[in-house]
RNA sequence: GCCGGAGUGGCGGAAUUGGCAGACGCGCUGGAUUCAAAAUCCAGUGGCCGCAAGGUCGUGUGGGUUCGAGUCCCACCUCCGGUACCA
């Protein structure tokens, strides 16, 4: 019973493309390149999940039929694997993390291997592999290497670093501390997440709420030696490079609102001895702003110089280093505490929940370089020390933060711009009872009054800097890339500390030379932390710790790099996976770069899209690639979510809560006066539809919620692809991840859509093979003669439609004109074999493996990958004559049959002598006929 | 709060970009086949009124533009995702 059975012809291609290298890359491309990515997965020990084969799916798809189209591809894969979850398990079994990765590797192999993607497998690549964290490291030095000239607005070796004259070009030490602070690579202390209780430093992701995600013991930060990548150097180019590039709109805006450009001045106040405000500002006439303010200014920056007028006080943040200077007797005990309490908290808690402004008065106060306004220095935490200078100048008047930190200490509220009038507060802006951030006309501003913000903005910057005392400005909210960690699953640094006789460091760096890379990670015999708030390679022993290089002892690099060090630039190692001698051959990159198609999971959209380009770019100002940047087209699959779920929600008592009545808080579901809720599931015979919501049947005032969530462990709605592929093959698989609809919308798996997408795969394979036959045999309706017109004009228009959807990557709608063209021929009794031939080959790219045994069914030899793809024939689409609705007022009345070239006139006469328009019409006169050839007929009848 | 996306049958979703709303699939109903079932095939399937022909309402809500609006404009509501004092 030859019935279709992937289970039997699945792992057959699979193994039929192994053995024939089917889908070997051209080392270079023949004609057209398209070069098509996957972002590539880390390889958990949870194995594949239903999400990964949606994008893997549709590049495939868009492979597949490009190298039918005789196009050279490149479609790699890969592994993300350096990650804390393999050195988690390490520490408790005690298995080096690389073992652990290599077999969740071999699982994420088989487990790609087995839904049939047409990747070149001689290409794969891991992060993880020596011969590719040599060239990451390699990179990494690059970056060491080089500063970025804001001149040229470009990377540039250090070589070329112009020392300034105020230093001795014999002092060693004093050029490089000068060239350090210009490499894109450098060192500082950052504070690190370090857990007493568990004896480790902890990631960021690690920490919830100030405690360790395992165990919930107290976190605190510590300073602790660390590697930065100056990525804010690139911030403008980064921001520019975004433009031309085909991205999602909203990955743009996102990577925009990220980098935060945001363009102002910098102003100075004075803050020194009461009496030296006229000195100093003579003393600024003359010299000019300059570019460190001495220790009797304070530097703020502001998006707003227009409102300078208003300043009623200044706030600078807790780590600002002028605190001290600023803090008078006083105030010295309460400014202290207040400052280790924030010290206490990491930015982001300082910045998260409840907003309530808090600060202390440093008892001093500043003068206002417009007016000589004195007004008093605050400390407070809403300003951040790592954003601007560290320092503002508080408007409340005119800046909603600064308006409640005004009131909270009351402070007073200057209004300087006049809203406009038409504002409702307006009155209240005016009295300094509201907050207006808007544009108007200057009031309070002495001779600025009744400007504009825009000119006031622009008058005032020129004034200041005519004055010495400001200049215009751009920030961005980009911060330096914090580059280090002190776990040991990842690549180490290549970089060596000079030590003197007594171990002690001598402050002296060098790179590990190039033909001692990579630097390998040391073998530590266990992988428990050491309990010191420091890197874990501080474990090793000393032959992996001490180098001895041209006389001199070096201690190594002990930090290591972060996951997304390997991800910046695995796709220019699968374009020359084995170079062992440079990053890349030039011929092959400038070939096969950029790349044409990026698919993956928008939870990348900001972080590794934009550390890549930053990659991309420093190493094409350093002339190793020849594209600035890396990713032309980007795509990003939605979630998949899982199957919808019917909820009822009651009290303990039994009262039946309405799903939008359910507050969901800290320690679980409340009603609104907070009596616990509970969640029961409900079967789906048991609802019915009622209005916009679901009620019981029984009882139609117990409202019922119905939602898909997210997948997840913990909620057991996590579907397994294994589980799907032996139920139902890999094609359906496929089939029903590009079915579901649109690739980038969120959408709710369904068990039985999948038994849909596998019935038109029995379908299409009963239209070919006779499944009664003892042996497989073609079906008696196939026969060799050509399509009559009806058949033709199907098949072309599928060719069509499949053809154009896939190029627009609507590969729901592709599906469905497959499923109309199986419709439409298993009801005819002749199948001409040009047809079934050709559907085999439309549907191959989704289907691959059914449709490489249909293809050799039906008598081919070889595999049909390389088979031209289908051309449609627009001659065949015509049709003799079209179906065209008669609408009277805008309501279709009828239908009229007529030949499809039909002139206007004669559709326009034909439709009005029509008796049932003739009824609908009576007793109106005919205002207007709108008749649109080929299209429709609208009588516009009073 | 802000940014982004989305609201269309019982469900997933289609709609030459202003021209027959609901393609295709799931589900459901009826029929054929069968001893019976599975499988398969055929027909139907937005709501309401009607025996029917047909009518009427209908794309989150309210307004508008237009001969004609799911599609364009204005105001709003709901859900999802992201983000959080960046001066």
């Amino acid at each position: 019973m030859p019935r279709y059975n992937p289970a039997d012809i699945e792992p057959r291609w699979q193994a039929y493309w192994e053995q024939n290298r089917t889908f070997a890359t051209p080392d270079k491309p023949t004609q057209r390149k398209r070069y098509v990515l996957d972002m590539f997965p880390y390889p958990s020990g949870e194995g594949l999940h239903v999400g990964h084969p949606e994008g893997y799916t549709a590049t495939d798809i868009v492979a597949r039929f490009a190298r039918m189209r005789g196009e050279s591809v490149l479609h790699p894969m890969g592994f993300d694997a350096f990650g804390l979850p393999a050195e988690e398990h390490a520490i408790k079994t005690g298995e080096h993390p690389r073992i652990q990765t290599e077999r969740n590797i071999s699982e994420f192999t088989r487990q790609l291997k087995m839904l049939g993607f047409s990747y070149d497998w001689d290409r794969v690549v891991s992060t993880t592999d020596p011969g590719y964290v040599r060239w990451t490291q390699w990179i990494f030095l690059v970056l060491y290497d080089t500063w970025f000239d804001p001149e040229q607005k470009r990377g540039r070796p250090i070589s070329e670093l112009p020392i300034p004259d105020s230093i001795d070009p014999a002092d060693e030490a004093a050029v490089e501390a000068y060239r350090a602070e210009w490499r894109l690579a450098y060192e500082t202390e950052a504070p690190v997440n370090w857990c007493d209780a568990l004896g480790t430093v902890l990631a960021n992701e690690e920490v919830i709420d100030g405690k360790s995600e395992r165990g919930g013991h107290p976190v605190r930060r510590l300073p602790l030696r660390q590697w930065m990548l100056r990525i804010t150097a690139y911030a403008e180019r980064l921001l520019e490079g975004l433009e031309p590039l085909d991205w999602p709109t909203g990955i743009k805006t996102l990577q925009q609102d990220w980098i935060g450009r945001s363009a102002g001045a910098e102003v100075d106040f004075y803050i020194g001895s009461a009496d030296g405000f006229e000195d100093w500002k003579a003393g600024r006439r003359e010299a000019g702003f300059v570019d460190q303010p001495q220790a009797d200014t304070l530097r703020v920056y502001t998006t707003r110089p227009d409102t300078l007028f208003g300043a009623t006080y200044m706030v600078v943040a807790p780590e600002h280093p002028a605190v001290p200077r600023l803090t008078t007797a006083d105030a010295r005990d309460a400014v202290k505490a207040y400052c280790d309490a924030a010290a206490f908290k990491s930015e982001r808690e300082r910045t998260q929940g409840d907003r309530e402004k808090t600060g202390v008065f440093s008892g001093s106060y500043a003068i206002n370089p417009v007016n000589g306004a004195k007004v008093p220095v605050w400390i407070a935490d809403y300003v951040m020390a790592s954003y601007g200078t560290g320092a503002i100048m508080a408007v409340p008047a005119h800046d909603e933060r600064d308006f409640q930190f005004a009131r909270q200490f009351d402070i007073p509220v200057v209004p300087v711009v006049d809203p406009p009038a038409d504002h409702a507060l307006r009155q209240d802006v005016l009295d300094g009872k509201a907050c207006f951030a808007g544009s108007g006309v200057a009031i309070n501003s002495g001779s600025y009054d009744g400007r504009s913000t825009e000119d006031v903005k622009a008058a005032v910057t020129a004034s200041l800097e005519s004055e010495g005392l400001g200049k215009a400005a751009v920030n961005y909210k980009l911060r330096d890339w914090l580059f280090s960690r002190q776990r040991f699953w990842g690549e180490p640094f290549p970089i060596l500390h000079e030590i003197d006789a007594d171990g002690r460091q001598t402050g002296v760096k060098r790179p590990v030379p190039d033909e001692a890379l990579p630097v390998s990670l040391p073998e530590l015999k266990d992988f428990r932390p050491h309990g010191r708030p420091e890197p874990m390679l501080e474990k090793a022993d000393d032959q992996w710790l001490v180098v001895e290089l041209d006389g001199r002892r070096y201690k190594r690099e002990t930090n290591t790099m972060p996951q997304w060090a390997g991800s910046c630039w695995y796709f220019l190692r699968y374009i020359d996976p084995l170079n062992e001698s440079q990053l890349i051959d030039p011929e092959k990159e400038k070939a096969w770069m950029p790349v044409d198609l990026y698919v993956g999971g928008a939870e990348h959209a900001v972080l590794h899209l934009l550390y890549s380009r930053f990659w991309h770019k420093v190493l094409y100002d350093r002339g190793h690639v020849s594209c600035d940047e890396p990713f032309q087209r980007l795509i990003n699959q939605g979630m998949i979510l899982g199957e919808a779920e019917l909820t009822l929600y009651q009290t303990e008592d039994g009262t039946v809560v309405a799903p939008q009545d359910v507050r969901r808080g800290e320690d679980g579901m409340t009603t609104a006066d907070g009596t616990p809720v509970m969640a029961k599931a409900v079967q789906e015979e048991d609802v019915v539809k009622q209005g916009e919501g679901w009620v019981l049947k029984d009882d139609p005032n117990a409202r019922v919620e119905s939602r898909s969530f997210k997948m997840s462990k913990s909620r057991g709605n996590v579907v397994n692809p294994d589980v799907v592929v032996k139920d139902y093959g890999a094609d359906s698989l496929r089939l029903y991840e590009m079915f579901m609809g649109p690739l980038e919308a969120t959408k709710p798996w369904s068990m039985a859509g999948v038994g849909g997408v596998r019935n038109f795969l029995d379908r299409a394979w009963r239209m070919i093979v006779d499944q009664d036959a003892a042996e497989i045999r073609l079906v008696d309706a196939l026969v060799d003669s050509p399509c009559n017109e009806e058949q033709a004009r199907v098949l072309h228009k599928t060719i069509r439609s499949v053809t154009e959807d896939i190029e627009s990557l609507s590969f729901n709608t592709a599906i469905a004109r497959m499923m109309e063209f199986v419709n439409y021929f298993t009801r005819q009794k002749q199948r001409p074999r040009e047809a079934m031939q050709t559907f085999v080959l439309l549907l191959s790219p989704f289907a691959p493996h059914l449709a490489e045994e249909l293809w050799q069914i039906l008598g081919n030899a070889k595999t049909l990958a390389y088979e031209p793809w289908p051309q449609w024939d627009e001659a065949a689409l015509v049709e003799s004559t079209v179906e065209i609705p008669i609408q009277v007022n805008g309501k279709v009345r009828t239908k009229l049959v007529v030949a499809a070239d039909i002139g206007k006139d004669d559709l326009q006469k034909q439709a009005l002598e029509l008796p049932r328009i003739q009824s609908v019409i009576e007793g109106k006169t005919i205002a207007k006929t709108i008749v649109v050839p080929g299209r429709l007929v609208n009588i516009v009848a009073k």
